[in-house]
DNA sequence: GAATATCTGTGAAAGCAATCACAGATAGTT
DNA sequence: AACTATCTGTGATTGCTTTCACAGATATTC
């Protein structure tokens, strides 16, 4: 297909591309079967231009009249975003977060599943949570192979989660999403995608304080 | 102090000074009274000229032979992320994710408190979780004003997340850190962290797919 | 005390990402 | 059918972020 434009998408506009397919699919069938840059570009919060140039990866041709077909951008999208089959996750460390985790994405998105939990709390070891099944730590090289699984979370204590993201990446992991507090090191070729609440809350924290001191 | 220079520096530096100061912390006493750009670096996985670059916003002077000291490091970057008297935070929706950052967030960072949660439901009104008192909705105008509460966190439905981030900023409030998987829309001068969970799992699931592509 | 080694701080260069601005397309209007 | 208005797709440009590379600093060695 359209393999070689993929191949140097940046990591913005994939994370913009599933930002649109949502708000596309919010509005699909509400009277709105097309769609102009401009309008998507608003509910994304991002400029027009900006919106064009990310669609340049898909496969796909708005019309200068009518803007873009909401339907088949969202299908052109889910060709780039989802593996034909759909993607199963794994999630590691079922505690406040992972549990909080588990109850959102079940079923929430189609082409996304979090088939497999692990924890090294013995009590889950068993249970299903949310329609998702916890295993105990023994397990996570033979589950993951057995089924496919290419990317995990992270939700375990700080301390934990350097050797967790080097037993996931020695069962074929190539991505990984940390809640952990602390940077993992990955081999060349994994993903990795670091979430620390700690530092968007400080930062939050910072820009407001510099906002009401300007504005003294 | 140096306030020139923290006019301008980026949401990108914000971010990891937050990282060092944790990675710092985490280290001092433990034989490292001193640290090199490079070792901070390697912590933090950036290069060593990202450290240096970034520090240039605090007032501080490395030694060329011993590299920092770490005390004063963590002293020089308190300076300018902390407010004085410490900030307080309030939690907008008190859910499954909003009680996990309760829990998390209870007592963990010296700077930073979750001093009010606020939710709709009337079985939460009164209650107090990890430490934070739950209000009722029609209470957040007051206690807001009441308590210098600057910043706060969205953890309510899509559905009601724009209008109370418009109560929020009405209320005074100067940064928004959304987990609600819809761009909020806030006024110039507000500061709009958006951290959505579904956009980072399916980059995730993305890249982990085309690396594992990218091997065969 | 000169030579060496290795650090920091930073101007300059390189690399990325967002925006501008316009050619070409398409429909509606007269 | 020519004119107007408004859209998309994209080369060129601008702006931001990171990295390079080196001057100047400081300790150590011989
Ligand atoms: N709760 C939050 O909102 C929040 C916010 C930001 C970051 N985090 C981070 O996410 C991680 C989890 O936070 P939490 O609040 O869910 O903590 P938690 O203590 O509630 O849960 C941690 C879970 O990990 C399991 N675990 C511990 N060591 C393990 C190991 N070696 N292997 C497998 N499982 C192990 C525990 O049994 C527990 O179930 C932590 O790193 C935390 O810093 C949490
Ligand atoms: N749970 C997760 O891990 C997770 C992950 C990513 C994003 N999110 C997002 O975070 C938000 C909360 O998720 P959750 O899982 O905690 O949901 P939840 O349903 O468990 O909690 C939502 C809370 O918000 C309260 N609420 C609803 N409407 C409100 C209103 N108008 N004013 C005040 N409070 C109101 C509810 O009473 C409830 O306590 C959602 O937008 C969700 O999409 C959650």
């Amino acid at each position: 297909m359209n393999g070689d434009k993929l191949r140097s998408v940046s990591e913005k506009t994939i994370n913009r591309l599933s930002l649109y397919r949502r708000l596309l699919e919010n509005r699909f069938g509400k009277g709105h079967e097309h769609v102009f840059s401009h309008e998507l570009a608003e509910l994304a919060c991002v400029t027009p231009a900006q919106v064009r140039r990310d669609l340049m990866c898909v496969d796909n041709s708005g019309s200068t009249s009518r803007g873009y077909s909401v339907q088949e951008l969202v299908r052109e999208i889910t060709a780039v975003l989802d593996a034909p089959g759909g993607q199963r996750i794994a999630l590691v460390g079922v505690g406040n977060l992972g549990r909080a985790i588990l109850s959102y994405f079940s079923g929430r998105r189609p082409g996304i599943a979090i088939t497999a939990a692990f924890d090294s709390d013995p009590s889950l070891a068993g249970r299903v949570i949310n329609g998702c099944r916890c295993h105990p730590m023994s397990e996570l090289s033979e589950v993951l192979r057995g089924s496919e699984i290419g990317a995990a979370i992270v939700a375990v204590p700080a301390s934990a989660a350097q050797d967790i993201a080097d037993r996931l990446v020695a069962a074929g992991v190539r991505g990984i999403l940390n809640f952990a507090p602390v940077p993992l090191k990955v081999p060349e070729g994994v993903f990795l995608e670091h979430r620390d609440m700690t530092m968007s809350l400080e930062t939050v924290a910072f820009f407001a304080r510099r906002s009401l001191g300007d504005a003294e």
